[in-house]
RNA sequence: GGUUCCGUGGCCGAGUGGCUAGGCAGAGGUCUGCAAAACCUUUUACAGCGGUUCGAAUCCGCUCGGAACCUCCA
């Protein structure tokens, strides 16, 4: 009785079982980064999302392909950058060179995405890679008359559209009211409706970005790359389109609409979207000028942040919370959040030492089939739209079966040896391969792991000796740089270090 | 104003008609030379008011409060 995937869908707001276009394959894209700044927390969670997504239609068997595009064209300034530029107009070198800003946080970018674990997606591609197949789709837009060039600049007729075609069929916006609202924002603007976009901009003199086109020189518009990208590396229908929730419009709409209009298809089947990480339930954004950079929250610097959190914290952090509701940040929390991740790995390291035995006696039905529960359900949960906090839920369930098997309270026998097998089965399955958490501290070397079970002799012979001075002063000195020893009720004695 | 969504115990957060969520914090206990760790036990819930139902945190209505989108945004 495998039950099946199933994932909210935006476009029916519904939970849809996922059958894929082609049996075996799935198509994902994912809207990347624009990487005209540097990430913030924010950038995290659809990352984090749509890698666990990744990961577990990889589990499921699919062969997947992964696209995730990476925003580097359109009207990019540094900041504190921009000023200087127009002054220095002298030596090119003295210039802000876009590629050199965009690649600057494209690195960056993605060393942030490695910290926090995420599979590489099997295609990065880039807007200005892509100029050439972004034009000729704008180009078929208005050989079917739904776009029209004013001035070097073409839009998206977005009113002729929704005659045949349904605009606002995934964010459920009234087309109606949008143009209402229009009439008084009219006058200086180049476009018929304030509800058309743009499919490309002409550039002025000064812009930074331009590109030769039919329409003269200028740069795509926002929306017309992952039309364009999306249908050349996925087709022109593919399964699954994912991003944050505040792309579901415009951003996505004008995608759809673009698509419709150039291939004749609805480009994807299911659409996901991942809800807003808010601070002081405020979402966290440029506009609100309360982001947390990804760097300074790794470090601690930042006025709001009491110390720094470690990238496998904010991982749990945020798979700890379903996708689709908002996450609140706050210090309490990823304090909690580090200390439970801990005790996670304290479990999972105890079970990689653990090995199954058996005198013969009797298994205990009821734990071994509350444990087998816990770890089936850990699947039922992910095929429930990814319910990531159920399946941690569940690993913490049986973090105390794992420690009690270490400290005696429950012997090995009591479970079979399959249950055994399957406990450790899951949480290799689930902790590391599909929710991506990695142990993060430093590979303990083999010296200092000498060092350490010198240390603890020691400690074990004072002791003996009742020389308590000399044991408390070993556990303290080593407690105080971060290591923590651990007197275990076999008498035996482990070590934990920060 | 329009569209969509949310309001769970000290904090964070699952759950969507009946059955313990879980984590962090707090309390008590076991263990320990004392601790820590670990294990066991445990207190405080479903914004408010009405309705549907044998039964609602869960469905419906209203009220109050909050958020997102409608502009670049993950």
């Amino acid at each position: 009785m495998s039950e099946q995937l199933k994932l909210h869908n935006t476009l029916s707001r519904q939970k849809e079982i996922f059958t894929p276009l082609y049996p075996g394959h799935v198509g994902m894209y994912v809207c990347g980064p624009t990487v005209s700044g540097e990430s913030h927390l924010g950038h995290a969670r659809p990352n984090i999302t749509f890698d666990v997504l990744y990961r577990y239609l990889l589990h499921l068997g699919y062969k997947v392909r992964y696209v995730r595009n990476i925003t580097d064209a359109g009207h990019f300034e540094e900041e504190g950058r921009a000023a200087e530029d127009k002054i220095a107009k002298g030596a090119l070198l003295e210039k802000l060179e876009p590629m050199e800003l965009v690649q600057k946080y494209t690195n960056l970018f993605h060393w942030a995405m490695e910290q926090f674990n995420t599979l590489p997606p099997s295609i990065e591609p880039t807007a200005t890679g892509h100029i050439v197949e972004q034009i000729e789709m704008i180009k078929k837009i208005m050989d079917a008359g739904f776009a029209y060039e004013v001035n070097g600049s073409v839009y998206f007729d977005v009113k002729k559209y929704s005659e045949g075609h349904h605009y606002g069929i995934l964010s459920g916006r009234v087309i109606e009211d949008q143009l209402e609202t229009t009439r008084d924002l009219d006058g200086q603007d180049e476009k018929r409706n304030k509800v058309d976009f743009a499919l490309w901009k002409k550039a002025p003199p000064e812009h930074l970005m331009r590109w030769p086109s039919p329409w003269g020189d200028g740069f795509p518009g926002w929306h017309i790359e992952c039309s364009a990208m999306s249908s050349k590396y996925l087709g022109k229908q593919f399964d699954i389109h994912g991003g944050g929730m505040d792309l579901q419009f415009p951003h996505h709409e004008c995608e759809i609409a673009q698509s419709e209009i150039a291939q004749g298809e609805m480009m994807a089947r299911y659409w996901v979207h991942n809800n807003m990480i808010t601070i002081n339930g405020k979402k966290m954004g440029k506009s609100y000028n309360n982001q947390i950079r990804l760097t300074e929250l790794f470090s601690g610097q930042h006025p709001l942040l009491e110390k720094g959190y470690s990238p496998m914290t904010i991982r749990f952090f945020i798979l700890q919370t379903h996708y689709r509701s908002t996450l609140d940040f706050s210090n309490e929390a990823l304090q909690a959040a580090e200390k439970g991740l801990q005790r996670l790995w304290h479990a999972y390291e105890v079970l990689q030492k653990l090995t199954y035995v058996s005198n013969g006696a009797a298994i205990n039905e009821e734990l071994d089939a509350q444990v087998i529960a816990w770890c089936r359900d850990c699947e039922t949960a992910m095929n429930d739209d990814l319910s990531t906090a159920k399946v941690l839920a569940n690993l913490f369930e049986l973090a105390p079966v794992i420690n009690s098997l270490r400290g005696g309270q429950v012997k090995m026998h009591e479970l079979n040896e399959s249950t055994f097998e399957f406990l450790k089965q899951t949480w290799q399955t689930y902790l590391i391969d599909i929710l991506g958490l990695k142990p993060e501290k430093a590979q303990d070397s083999n010296k200092l792991d000498g060092v350490l079970q010198l240390l603890i002799d020691i400690r074990k012979e004072a002791k003996g000796k009742k020389d308590y001075a000399t044991s408390d002063k070993i556990r303290n000195q080593l407690l105080s740089i971060g290591i923590q020893l651990k007197d275990e009720k076999d008498g035996t004695v482990s070590y934990a270090i920060d």
